[in-house]
DNA sequence: AGCACGCCGACT
DNA sequence: GTCGGCGTGCTC
């Protein structure tokens, strides 16, 4: 008997074993196995049993133990799981390591083990027990009933509803109908602020276990999770990105909300979508998949237009509120105090008067983005990376946004030991001194990394803000993400211009997704909002479209565009990185392979290589090539010769390399 | 990815 | 004479 093992490492290689000699455990499919693996002893799945090999028999070596008497993942997840590592070029034993909580992907512990496995809840789905009745409108009606005729087998739909339209009454319906049918729900949200509120409003609702996988459990939380999903003793599991991957006993429902967001998107290690991989479970596990998003993705929506998903809309918000007016204010030739126009001032002024709270979006953390000597022009430089240093002033620090560098504050210029350091440009720690200084009587909140960092901090500021002791809250994009803020009256977003002409053709969709969703924090209760979006370029034409029409039409106008020029969704694309200690390397290895591997198709582009745009980073210089096919499979056929090439042929000799299938950021 | 092996520069 | 730099290649 034979083991073939996938090993919880990068390596794109099974690896054959000899069974354990004391059989106490059989092996079987599935089950994790303690292997000797060069000089370690690692973790690997048993990927199948066979009596044969293509490695020496006599140079076989003999697993531990098998550490699992059960498949540790339900067919279908381990379907999915093997469907991964196809399509995204990975390592069968790097997805089995994302979908693994960490407790399973370490060697137990010889002193914790024999602990009987007592259920950490009641082994059974619980019966539903609804505590309240929600009236649903109209729209909300038809959406959940279009749902609902699709339980038990596979569709995708997108529920396509403006800010504050009530999503999750539309979700939490459904779930209460597959509470009744005894069945499990997923949702996925974008990051750890959003789990507390959705928790909090499912358990108002539900008298059922939920449990939560985010960032901040501990090892022996996540693993309990783990087991209670996958035992069905949890009936809703609300998660981020990794959680695509949970086990569940009896799924009735997949749903991933703000489904546009990209940090659904892994961009390291294993690069996966947990949406795109929601959807293909969905398909395996033969159950509905709801996208949900105010502000959808070109992929989804294009998806509804051939008619592959279906699409709801929840055109008007719920209650009584109204959707706020967005105002453009024109700042060519006007002077700005510190980045704010002097009629925003006043709006600001308005609104703190009338009692309602303020919020201001400024996507730059820091005090200032560059650092510069006025006497001699030095600019602070990161020595890693090509880029500026952030000038972080309450910490007194010199920080790099692009490796973990930084270093103290200069009291004068390094080169000339002028004291004429000035910080350039505003980020939010400025931009909330500034305010102070302007409004010296209102409390002012900002909310960024920085400020978030520490364990709770994030909950405390939210909680702050709920009971109304902010008066102008500011802050990144980390206020964009599906927070309700009741008393918000006025919104404004600043500096948001370079994303109108940046070379990346995604970010023009990013920047109205986020100026919509950072637009819809306004007048979500009663009271109406307003938006101000501070700009040099009114006359902009997708700028144009997105605040006079809505961001329907913008995606309208935006897929057009895509369409002509042949990108995403209207094409396939993979990028393949390449670092090494010279840019020369990085680009000839890329050269190599665009030489070596033939195309297969008229249809099939290879474009570049090119240094990268931030060519050096963390030290080493990088260089891309970019793949692009109106045909999947032509392009998964392509990439899976690739990968065989470079591994087989090592043409890797002192390059690091990597492949991003379906990229979002091509930096 | 690790990690050992191996072949060339500055130290006791 | 050795310690250690990181380039190279293997892991059943």
């Amino acid at each position: 008997m034979i083991l073939r093992v996938a090993i919880l490492t990068p390596i794109r290689k099974l690896f054959d074993y000899l069974p354990p000699v004391q059989n106490e455990t059989n092996p079987e499919i599935g089950a994790r196995v303690l292997v000797p693996f060069r000089t370690k002893k690692k973790i690997g799945i048993i990927i199948a049993i066979t009596d044969k090999t293509d490695y020496p028999i006599e140079k076989l070596k003999r697993a531990y133990t098998i550490l699992d008497p059960k498949p540790l993942f339900p067919k279908a997840l381990f379907k999915l799981i093997y469907w991964a590592s196809q399509y995204y070029q990975a390592a069968l034993g790097e997805v089995f390591e994302a979908a693994l909580p960490s407790r399973l992907r370490k060697e137990p512990s010889l002193g914790l083990k024999p602990k009987k496995n007592k259920p950490f809840l009641e082994k059974k789905i619980p019966a539903i027990q609804e505590k309240t009745v929600i009236i649903l409108n109209e729209a909300q009606q038809k959406a959940v009933n279009t749902i609902k005729k699709s339980i038990g087998k596979f569709e995708t739909f997108l529920l396509d509803g403006v800010t504050g339209s009530g999503k999750t009454q539309v979700y939490s319906e459904i779930i209460a109908h597959i509470l009744t049918l005894e069945q499990q729900a997923l949702i996925l949200v974008p990051e750890i602020g959003l789990t507390p509120q959705l928790l909090s409003r499912f358990q108002k609702r539900f008298n059922v276990p939920i449990v939560c996988l985010n960032s901040s459990l501990t090892e022996k939380q996540r693993f309990e999770a783990f087991e209670n999903a996958k035992t069905g003793a949890a009936s809703i599991v609300i998660g981020t990105r990794s959680a695509v991957f949970v086990p569940l006993k009896l799924p009735g429902i997949f749903i991933c909300d703000e489904e546009h967001d990209a940090s659904f998107k892994q961009q390291e290690g294993f690069r996966y979508h947990a949406r795109d991989l929601m959807i293909m479970r969905g398909s395996l596990e033969h159950c509905p998949v709801i996208l949900g998003s105010a502000t959808p993705s070109m992929e989804t929506l294009n998806n509804v237009h051939i008619g592959r998903f279906q699409g709801l809309k929840l055109p008007t918000r719920a209650g009584n509120a109204e959707l706020p007016a967005l105002q453009v204010l024109d700042i060519r030739h006007k002077k700005l105090k510190e980045g704010l126009s002097t009629e925003l001032i006043q709006k600001i002024q308005e609104h703190v008067e009338n009692k309602g709270q303020v919020l201001l979006f400024l996507n730059r953390r820091g005090f200032a983005p560059v650092l510069m000597c006025f006497d001699c022009g030095w600019v602070a430089n990161c020595n890693n990376c090509d880029a500026r240093l952030t000038l972080h002033l309450r910490s007194k620090r010199l920080q790099c946004h692009h490796c973990e560098m930084f270093i103290p504050l200069y009291e004068q210029c390094p080169t000339c030991q002028s004291q004429t350091l000035k910080p350039i440009g505003i980020g939010t720690e400025r931009l909330a001194t500034v305010l102070q200084a302007l409004f010296p009587t209102c409390s002012i909140t900002r909310i960024d990394r920085d400020t978030t960092s520490k364990k709770g901090a994030q909950q405390e500021i939210m909680d702050q803000i709920y009971k109304g002791e902010t008066e102008i809250l500011l802050g990144t994009q980390m206020i964009a993400k599906g927070h309700h803020f009741p008393n918000v009256t006025l919104v404004a977003i600043l500096d948001i211009d370079h994303a109108l002409f940046s070379l990346d053709f995604r970010s023009i969709e990013k920047m109205g997704q986020l100026i919509t969703q950072v637009a819809g924090r306004a007048g979500r209760a009663e009271r109406l909002g307003h938006v101000l979006l501070q700009t040099c370029h009114p006359e902009h034409p997708l700028l144009k479209t997105l605040l006079e029409e809505g961001y329907s039409r913008f995606a309208t106008s935006l897929l057009a565009e895509r369409r002509l020029t042949n990108l995403p969704p209207y094409s396939y694309q993979a990028l393949i990185r390449a670092e090494g200690n010279k840019l020369e390397y990085a680009l000839n290895f890329l050269n190599l392979i665009k030489a070596e591997i033939p195309k297969l198709s008229s249809d099939f582009k290879i474009l570049g290589p090119i240094a990268a745009p931030m060519e050096r980073r963390l030290g080493k210089h990088r260089a891309q090539l970019l793949f692009q096919s109106k045909n999947r499979s032509t392009l998964q056929k392509y990439l899976q010769n690739l990968v065989h090439k470079i591994e087989t042929y090592s043409l890797s000799s002192s390059i690091r390399w990597s492949l991003d299938v379906d990229p979002i950021d091509m930096y």
